[in-house]
DNA sequence: GTCTATACTAGGATAGAC
DNA sequence: GTCTATCCTAGTATAGAC
């Protein structure tokens, strides 16, 4: 038992998670990680063994909140209660946890060079699970025949362009921080345009 | 006027291009351009100054068809015939230029560390412009009222991420390449879900 | 205009003192 | 468990022959 050594790791992993998600695993040094926390350099090679499994960590610690988003496809049996929900939970995510979104952008934008295949197996079983659902739905009636890929396509791509994209985001929006209520017009407004969008009315109220 | 330099230039910013959209700008090394192209490295110092300069290069190769996208906000009077041309153009985009669209792409989601002040500056007037035709519309009740802004990077996000994240689209696509019907795919289910989600009825047949 | 050889520096990693 | 000093490889850039 070690709770001086995950304190430190964790200290360690936060900083390394903002500085990768800034310059990109072969534009991080670990100087830099090591600085930003004012400790020396050799200190984290003594947590983690090298720069690698340093990033593969902080890989690792985004896919939790990852696969959890796609629980309101299990958990409904609406589409419309279902993408509502989806939708809020991905842009929390974003909100919550741009860095480590970044970082994993930033993975899939160059081919994903450090992803493991037990982490892009999970995440085959969760989109067609979500696709499978969509399709039920569609053939159910309770929404247009929308091709169900493409649709997660938009929903991720529209959601993380917050925590990915929020230079441009903030850029355009004027302003330095992305605010609650900016993150609150975005949830509302994809919410509206998607379910709309697809055709999906919601049942009458329980 | 030397044809042999501007060529020989045209086949480095290319080899560039592809190199840095897979690796990233600190994850490129010069020998790998030289490479690609069977050529000596010192000869990449030749045509272009440093690294950076060549980097630059591409980015600012990607700027004419980026700018050019949002003409369909100038050239038409109705939403509907602006957005579907606009999404048709945006994915063409990401069909037809991918890597630079991911250097481009990398570049915003490190807070564009190496982006010209002049760019960001015609982005931005861009964007206005796009936005202020979009409250129009809406102020004529051609469309339901839709965040402009918002929906502007909703369309940016969803038609981006088939250059982008085409790692991620080929994964759950199940291709090495995303064929022409799937793009035709993208873009018809991009253009049916936001139209209707936005409230916009074509006009009449002219 | 092309290439070889090389100078120079940055950065990942480790040895070993404390 | 922490830190200093150092090793060593890799990668940018250039000098200068052809």
């Amino acid at each position: 038992m070690s709770r001086i050594r995950d304190k430190k790791r964790a200290i360690i992993l936060s900083a390394a998670c903002e500085t990768f998600a800034n310059n990109g695993y072969a534009g991080t040094k670990i100087i830099d990680i090591a600085n930003k926390i004012e400790t020396p350099k050799a200190n984290i090679y003594y947590y983690f063994d090298n720069k690698k499994t340093l990033y593969r960590s902080v890989l690792e610690s985004f896919i939790t909140p990852l696969l959890n988003a796609t629980a309101p496809f299990d958990r409904y049996h609406h589409p419309a209660a279902a993408l509502t929900d989806f939708i809020k939970l991905k842009i929390e995510i974003s909100k919550n946890h741009p860095n480590a979104s970044k970082v994993f952008a930033n993975e899939i934008l160059h081919g994903a060079p450090h992803l493991p295949q037990d982490i892009i197996e999970k995440l085959c079983q969760q989109t067609t699970g979500a696709c499978n659902k969509l399709q039920q739905w569609i053939d159910k009636g309770l929404m247009d025949d929308v091709a169900p890929m493409h649709l997660l396509f938009m929903l991720w791509a529209a959601t993380q362009t917050y925590a990915d994209f929020n230079w441009q985001i903030k850029l355009h929006l004027k302003t330095d921080a992305i605010c609650e209520q900016q993150f609150a017009l975005a949830s509302d407004t994809l919410i509206k345009v998607i379910l709309k969008g697809c055709g999906i009315t919601p049942p009458m109220a329980q």
